[in-house]
RNA sequence: GGAGAGGUGACCGAGUGGCCGAAGGUGCAUGACUGGAAAUCAUGUGGGCGGGCAACCGUCCCGCGAGUUCGAAUCUCGCCCUCUCCGCCA
């Protein structure tokens, strides 16, 4: 969420902001709401001083002036009843178009419409070259019966599977080292609700665009997040943070779920896409200021840098273009790690991390704010990014390591959190 | 799920219809006193919104939302949350 103030100041910023992030609002309608709405408020408040004023002559009157009072008073109720639905639905239809106004992305961010616009930065490590033909996940994966593919699609749907056998204890190997290395780094681990309030995801900025795409459970008026970046930063709610206690860094981690609505058909093979998966997650909290939270989200891609070098990934890094960054995000980079067995065979670069810097943008909408040094009230800055999700990050893990006879040949510093096994053998 | 208790400012805690944005205390800030500190004394000490260059003014906020009333922290109703006991249970 944007201040109002800096909405009215800055109508032509917000609008190139909308633009560019391809959101569609009517900036128009918003700023006319927020006339109606003050104009509004200007005409009760004046009635209420009155209605105020007279509450308060009422006992001090003589016995002849009180029903005259008393009548006004009646009628100056009458009169507010009269105005009040007004305000009610002035702030209403104000207060919906706010929650769609994205935030400004940052100078650097290159202005584009999708994914193709993104900038690549830097690559690190090279893509393997195979002198065998190189097998994809699905069938690295068949092969070491580590996931059953069949059963959960029986009773679970589409998109649903099971890690199992050497699937199984990878995921929560890659999930460990994750933690462990961000928990060296000074973030605090934190196993949070994945089941939440409407306000939460409202207040992270998911909500409403993306209601969609997240499951809800009527029954209790919870949703499923898709990221403990929800509940990580929602813990803050409602809160004044002390300057002094910022940063606050958490390493968050849960399953997540994610409807994919809209992605029907796309990437069904494998675990590439999927509902339901587990991540550790990098969420930070800073003072408002931009050197601050330059140096803070950087900080977050060099622990996400890390765990993929630990893995021996190669990567590369690309900051997203205005079309591929979120309604409140004001920069974001991309971290893709090579998957060999992607584009049928080919290889590609593709996204298994995502590093935002959000401004005040979720502070506001989630009312956190933050005591500065001088005693002002602010609202801190938020960041996050993955650390590590799977079983998307178990594609390049194995389709890298494979050999000819198809046995995984584990990153050194996966072997301790695989009980000191360095190969994993093809049960087929 | 059943029975009960409770939710007031940074914290504790008073307040059962007007003089309550809210006593008192603690904490905090500033000043006085002191060689310095403690103690003591004095003063100050919430936030949202609207208006204003500002000083400031107005309005709203005593868990949340409705209602009664000229007037609600105080009365009524609904909801949420916390705690205790019982039941159930990984």
């Amino acid at each position: 969420m944007l201040d109002i103030a800096f909405i009215r100041q800055n109508a032509d910023v917000v609008r190139a902001a909308i633009t560019n992030k391809r959101i569609e609002l009517d900036l128009d309608a918003l700023l006319a709401a927020d006339k109606e709405r003050r104009e509004t408020i200007a005409k009760i408040e004046l009635k209420r001083a009155r209605k105020n004023e007279i509450a308060q002559l009422i006992p001090k009157a003589s016995k002849d002036d009180r029903p005259r009072l008393i009548e006004e008073g009646k009628s100056v109720k009458t009169e507010l009843e009269e105005l009040e639905p007004a305000l009610t639905q002035a702030q209403k239809s104000f207060d919906d178009l706010m929650l769609r106004v994205p935030s400004i992305p940052r100078p650097e961010v290159p202005v584009g419409k999708g994914e193709e616009d993104n900038v690549e930065i830097r690559k690190v490590g090279a893509p393997r070259k195979f002198d065998f033909p190189a097998r994809d996940h699905v069938q690295l994966m068949t092969l070491h019966e580590m996931v059953d593919w069949e059963g959960p699609r029986k009773f679970a749907g589409a998109r649903s599977y099971a890690l199992k056998g050497m699937g199984a204890l990878l995921e929560v190997a890659v999930t460990r080292l994750a933690l462990d290395t961000l928990v060296a780094r000074g973030l605090v681990p934190v196993i949070p609700p994945v089941m939440v309030k409407e306000r939460a995801m409202q207040g992270t900025g998911f909500f409403p665009l993306g209601v969609e795409e997240a499951y809800s459970i009527s029954a209790d008026g919870l949703y499923l997040v898709g990221t403990s970046e929800v509940p990580l930063v929602s813990l803050h709610c409602d809160e004044t943070l002390d300057a002094a206690q910022l940063p606050i860094r958490y390493a968050g981690m849960s399953n997540c779920f994610r409807r994919e609505a809209g992605a029907h058909g796309k990437d069904t093979k494998g675990l590439y896409r999927v509902h339901q998966f587990t991540k550790i997650e990098q969420v930070v909290f800073c003072v408002p200021d931009e050197a601050v939270a330059e140096k803070e989200h950087y900080q977050l891609l060099g622990n996400a840098e890390a765990i993929l070098e630990k893995l021996e990934i190669p990567y590369r890094v690309a900051i997203a273009c205005t079309g591929e960054i979120g309604l409140g995000q004001t920069r974001k980079h991309e971290v893709e790690s090579w998957m060999p067995g992607r584009d049928d065979g080919k290889g590609a670069y593709s996204e298994t991390h995502s590093c935002s810097t959000l401004g005040d943008f979720q502070a506001r909408r989630s009312n956190i704010r933050v005591r500065m040094p001088d005693g002002s009230l602010s609202y801190p800055y938020t960041l996050n990014n993955t650390a590590i999700a799977s079983p998307r990050i178990l594609i390049p893990l194995l389709e890298n390591h494979q050999q000819e006879d198809g046995s995984i040949v584990l990153p050194k510093a996966l072997v301790p959190y695989m009980n000191g096994v360095e190969v994993l053998k093809p049960k087929r």
